[in-house]
Order: C-alpha cells, then structure tokens, then sequence
DNA sequence: CGCATGCACACAACTGGCAT
DNA sequence: ATGCCAGTTGTGTGCATGCG
C-alpha cells in the first residue's frame, strides 16, 4: 500500500508472502540508507536507482504522505463536496466504494486542522498553493475570520451600496442576485449583525476593520443612532417651529425639506409618549438634559430609576 | 541523546448559527 | 435578547520517525 518503510523494520520469517530468500533481512536499515544517500547527494547504483522510481519509493515521509495520501484526499474531498471545509473528526469511511482503498480510514480532518493551526505541511501548500486556491482551502485563518472576509464583510458593503445605509433590519437574508457576493448568499445577515451587536460575535475581525465599517455607517447602538439622527433632530425642529416641546400623541414627522430627512415618517409623538411612560432613551436624556431643556422639553427622572440607577452610584460616590 | 515533526486522542472552552 | 447545538479551537499527552 505505501513504501514508508520504518527504519525497524524487518523482513518477517516463516511468512510465505515474502520470499524465502529475505526473510530476516532488515528492510528499514536498507531503506534509511537509501534515503540518507538521496539527502546527501550520495550515490546509489543507477538501475537501482531506476527501479525505486518506477515503484515510487519514498524518499521523504512528509512528501510521500502528502502525494500519496493528503492531496489526493483534500482532491477527492472536493470533487465530491465542492468545498475543502473538511470537518475536524472527518475520516475517511472505511468501505466507502467513493474513496480509493488507500485512503479508507485516514483522519483528514485532524491532519487539515494541524495544518491550520500548527502550519503542518507548510512546503507542500506553498508548492500547491495555486491548486488549493481553486479549491477554496483554508489554511492561513480560522473559519471564523474567513467568514467574516468573504461572507459577513462584503455582505455588508452591498446591503450599503444598495440601501446607502447600515441599520440591517433583523430578519435580512442575503439574497441571491447578482448583485450580492455568491459566497454570501442566504446569509442571515440581520441575525448576524444583531448578534455582533449583543453577543459581540465577530469582535477581533470588527476591531481590525474598525474604519471600514465606520464608512459603512455601522451601528452599534442601534438606540443611540435612532436618539441622535433621528429624535433629537425632529425634537429641535418641532422646538423651532411651536415654540414648545409638548409634542401631541398622534404627531409624525412630515416628509418635508424642513425636518431631517433620516427621521421622515417617525411617529415622535408616540415616542415622546415612550419616553415618559415607558422611560425609553433614559441614558440619552440623562446626558443632554441641559440642551433638551433649552428645546422646552420638560422631564424629570422617574422615581423607578432613580432607585435603580442614580441613588445606586450616589451610595458608591459616598463611599469612594 | 536532544530536538523537530507528524499523528491520534481527549477534554474543556468557546464560537457562530439558529430557533424561540 | 436568550439559550441550545454542532462544530472549532486550545491545550495537553503519548508515541513514532528522522536528523545531527
């Protein structure tokens, strides 16, 4: 099956597959001497030499391994899934009439997730590096970071060249025109975002293209975005325009070049309402209560929040 | 022998996808 | 927003080979 042949290694006695001749000849020590002479340049006999080609000896382990077991699995892996994903426990099924013989029972997976993290069989995938990009494999990142590079990332600069904006509403699916990145498609992209925003998935990867996201205009407060583009602006125009801040219940903000164009359509009075009743935007008021008094918005903190918040830091201070 | 590399395995911790 | 699941990652151990 292979002619790795151990250094150890000794003709078996008393075992008809070999013959009678070479039983108890010791096989590796030949083999070892072969492969030291190959190294240094030393000399071994031309027909032998010719011989051992024909049977394709093994003249380095990592080299023989790679050309005769792993490359023609991670090939055999493509053909017959369309991606070099291998999964860590993957082995090769033992029987499986789609995998030649030789390869039944190898740990392809944990030689692929060696290569990745431990960089094993770096000089075999630079020496094939341009058929394993066809094959799409993965070998100089985790999963996770190429996610982020060919999936999350450029799904989230066509949903901005195609919305002009980044605000990703939760249920978004990737969707397959053309338009959008073939690798992303069927991207639960809202999910995505949503979870980056509370759960902070995708973190190391967001910190390194801090600035391209910014120019996309990510959000990571979406309530903090809503309180600064588009409330504030319509309470101080409501201010401007009434004198007052007391905004009725049912008002929405005109589509109209006088008010934000980013808060057309937003029902403020409904959520001047929120505010008051269900103490919505509690962090943003807190920090511009100045400002927001000088719009004639008249508020005073809640009785619920005062308890759970300021009499709390209050009680801290004290103590510090 | 000491050192480097490759393989197998095990366990814990973590991650992103997804349903709720 | 939360929790579960499947899969990945990190770490550690043991073993073998190859080399100087």
């Amino acid at each position: 099956m292979h002619l790795m042949v151990p250094i150890r290694f000794v003709v078996p006695k008393d075992d008809e597959l070999w013959p009678r001749a070479t039983w108890g000849y010791q096989l590796g020590k030949q083999a070892a001497w072969l492969r030291k002479q190959r190294r240094g340049g030393g000399v071994i006999p031309s027909f032998a030499l010719a011989d051992l080609e024909d049977m394709d000896f093994a003249w380095g382990n990592n080299q023989y391994r790679w050309d005769h077991f792993i490359f023609p699995a991670l090939r055999r892996f493509f053909e017959l899934h369309g991606h070099t994903n291998v999964p860590a426990i993957f082995h090769v099924p033992k029987g499986d009439v789609d995998w030649p013989e030789r390869l039944w029972g190898r740990r392809l997976g944990g030689t692929v997730s060696n290569m990745r993290k431990r960089h094993d069989y770096e000089k075999q995938v630079r020496a094939n590096s341009e058929e394993l990009a066809v094959m799409g494999f993965c070998y100089d990142s985790t999963f996770y970071d190429r996610n982020w590079r060919e999936k999350v990332l450029p799904a989230l600069k066509a949903y901005h060249e195609a919305y002009r904006h980044c605000r990703v509403w939760s249920s978004f699916v990737v969707p397959g025109e053309p338009q959008w990145s073939v690798t992303a498609r069927g991207l639960k992209l809202g999910v995505v975002v949503s979870d980056m925003r509370s759960k902070g998935i995708y973190a190391d990867q967001a910190t390194r293209d801090k600035l391209e996201l910014q120019e996309l205009g990510f959000i990571w407060d979406r309530s903090d975005w809503e309180w600064k583009e588009r409330i504030l602006p319509s309470m101080e125009t409501f201010s401007d325009a009434f004198g007052h801040c007391r905004v009725p219940i049912n008002f929405a903000v005109p589509s109209d070049a006088s008010w934000s164009k980013q808060a057309h359509g937003l029902k403020l009075g409904r959520v001047m309402a929120d505010i008051r009743s269900k103490k919505t935007y509690f962090d943003q008021i807190v920090r511009s209560t100045d400002h927001l008094a000088s719009l004639g918005f008249e508020w005073k903190i809640p009785p619920s929040k005062w308890e759970q918040i300021v009499e709390p830091l209050l009680v801290r201070y004290e103590h510090l």
